[in-house]
RNA sequence: UGGGGGAUCGUCCAACGGUAGGACUCCAGACUCUGACUCUGGCUAUCUAGGUUCGAAUCCUAGUCCCCCAGCCA
């Protein structure tokens, strides 16, 4: 049954014409990661297609790992895809699948292939089979054992597999048609010798299927009706359509191509994601700096965050590179809506209220979320001695400044308006601590004779505060279209990572959970990292607040 | 000089012969115990040249530019 909704975008457009003119009956997609890697913000994009589809027309999706390659292919990556695409928050249900589960079927399919003449051993060299493919400009060559007889290509296919020969020794090809203009077509391998250990099949072939000759069988032995992938397989549709036309297979998938995700100032080749894994330019796969989900994640961002970017970029087929804005738009969206707020100091700049008195204290009232009265409240501690953000200070004041200076007074939020005094400093002339008074009218934040104050900042009381390490993150890359190739790590940002090891928490803080997200008011949206210790938690920014002060003063600065 | 795709605001995506629309960004303003959020208002686009048509982003013709393909990777 259709949605009712028209698709909102050309392959759900596809999708409900053949669901109404009743080509298909129910949809069926696939999610296909070949685990050789982590899967990226990129692959979200294929996940909430693909699942996306099965869920809005009532069909359902498979996750089935492409794992043809054992040279390049592990278990942790297997674990890894799982754990991730589940927690973006698709579910596969019965439907876990592995292309290696269906090799003794491909491996009939390639004899039967041989049977109607139609795909051939060859005893080339690789080097042989690359010069006599031809080039883009000219037809290749047919290879000299292309009209091998049928007994010779069993014979040779089944020594193949029962491992009489080495790697690279022989291969089984397509019989189609060297000078095709689409090199796809030019007598494709469908089969190589590879002596490595499968994840899953272990040591029980020694010949795998290529891709080309794995997908579209696949497909159809799941019953696949859309085959959804990226745009570089589109001149392989010929030889994926040609493979099901030339095999007796249990259904007939079609392959529809769309383009990838690309995001300004990030990465997302696996190639190059792994290299920054392996040569050490992050810390793992999960690097929050990364655009891996597994990063993503242990960032703090959440999956919905995912999924609302994903359905806003839209699906299309011409190339295109999303600002990495529109990325940030939907996190902080998510964020602002669940968020507990808390105060706390990055970088903190002692103040002392000189007419409160000594050794003592009192609790005040603080929101958990503005926009959610059922959040509660919450009590802070109020002393003398408190921590503010060195940033919320200016000995001499710019122009659009408001918070505090001498002289001025400010509210510290959810408790007193303050006025600053007198300035000390150390011998190099830093600004250490501010001397200031306190309204005491002014308790809960409201001044009695209505007397407006220009600012609000957060603070901490310095002898109840948590002292903490607090990790900022910047773009990984410095450019917006950063390389993909060899020469990514150029483009690398040498300050990618911040670390502030001297902030200060509202002892609520304490009780934060690894990996759920709270707002430091004014701030930004961080997240308790598990490499937290129980004496010194470490948090984690997910993402800054919008800051259009420090935009304005950017700007001011550039207009010099 | 082969084959396959693609060109619409700064960015991403719509419009399926009938007023080029939305989102992000940006700009101006309102609100504010977060310079956040929210809310108002605004700027900016059909690759080019012809043609068909009452009417073209959409159809036709000829160009231009961009992307992908010469793995026994996927």
């Amino acid at each position: 049954m259709a949605s009712a909704e028209a698709g909102r975008d050309f392959i759900r457009d596809i999708v409900k014409a053949d669901l109404d003119a009743g080509r298909v009956e129910q949809v069926v997609t696939r999610f296909p990661p070949e685990p050789n890697g982590y899967l990226h913000i990129g692959h979200a994009k294929s996940i909430c297609l693909n699942f996306g589809i099965a869920e809005e027309f009532g069909g359902q999706c498979h996750l089935r790992f492409d794992d043809t390659n054992p040279t390049k292919e592990e278990q942790e990556y297997i674990d890894a895809i799982e754990a991730d695409v589940r927690w973006l928050g698709f579910d596969w249900g019965q439907h876990l699948y592995h292309a290696s589960d269906y090799f003794e079927r491909l491996y009939n399919w390639a004899e039967d292939l041989i049977r109607s003449g139609k795909a051939y051993v060859d005893d080339q060299s690789q080097d042989e089979i690359r010069h006599n493919r031809g080039t883009l400009t000219e037809p290749g060559k047919n290879s000299p054992f292309r009209e091998r007889s049928v007994e010779e290509n069993l014979d040779l296919f089944r020594r193949m597999r029962a491992g009489e020969f080495p790697n690279g020794a022989r291969v089984l090809r397509a019989k189609i048609d060297m000078a095709s203009g689409n090199i796809n077509l030019r007598d494709p391998v469908l089969y190589r010798i590879l002596d490595a250990e499968h994840p899953r099949t272990g040591t029980t072939w020694k010949i795998y299927p290529s891709y080309d000759f794995a997908h579209g069988q696949s497909d159809a032995i799941e019953g696949i009706t859309h085959s959804i992938c990226t745009l570089e397989f589109e001149d392989h549709r010929p030889l994926y359509d040609w493979c099901l036309e030339n095999l007796n297979v249990p259904s007939r998938p079609h392959q529809y191509e769309f383009a990838r995700l690309n995001l300004t100032y990030t990465v997302l080749s696996k190639r190059v994601l792994t290299r920054l894994v392996q040569d050490g330019h992050v810390t793992g796969w999960d690097d929050p700096r990364m655009p891996t989900l597994a990063g993503l994640r242990r960032r703090g961002v959440p999956p919905a965050a995912l999924r609302d970017f994903v359905k806003r970029i839209g699906v299309a087929k011409a190339n295109s590179t999303v600002d990495a804005g529109m990325f940030e738009f939907s996190v902080r969206e998510a964020l602002n809506k669940t968020s507990l707020r808390r105060m706390a100091v990055l970088r903190p700049l002692k103040v002392i209220i000189e007419n409160y008195p000594e050794g003592e204290g009192e609790e005040l009232e603080a929101i958990n979320h503005p926009d959610d009265a059922a959040a509660g409240l919450r009590k802070i501690k109020f002393t003398r001695e408190l921590f503010i953000e060195q940033e919320d200070f200016m000995e001499h004041p710019e122009k659009k400044f408001f918070r505090m200076s001498p002289g001025r007074e400010v509210r510290l939020r959810y408790a007193y308006f303050i006025t600053c005094k007198e300035v000390k400093k150390n011998a190099a002339g830093e600004v250490i601590e501010l001397r200031c008074s306190y309204d005491p009218a002014t308790k809960g934040g409201n001044a009695p004779d209505g007397r407006k104050v220009k600012a609000t900042i957060h603070w901490v009381s310095a002898a109840h505060s948590l002292p903490a390490e607090v990790r900022i993150y910047n773009p990984l890359f410095s450019k917006p279209d950063p390389s993909g190739g060899e020469g990514f790590a150029n483009d690398l940002n040498p300050n990618s990572l911040e670390v502030l090891s001297g902030a200060r928490l509202e002892p609520a803080l304490a009780e934060a959970q690894v990996g759920v997200p709270v707002q430091f008011e004014r701030q930004g949206y961080f997240c308790r990292d598990r490499e937290s210790t129980p004496e010194r938690p470490v948090f984690i920014r997910t993402i800054g607040l919008r800051d259009t002060f420090a935009k304005d003063v950017a700007k001011e600065k550039a207009k010099g």
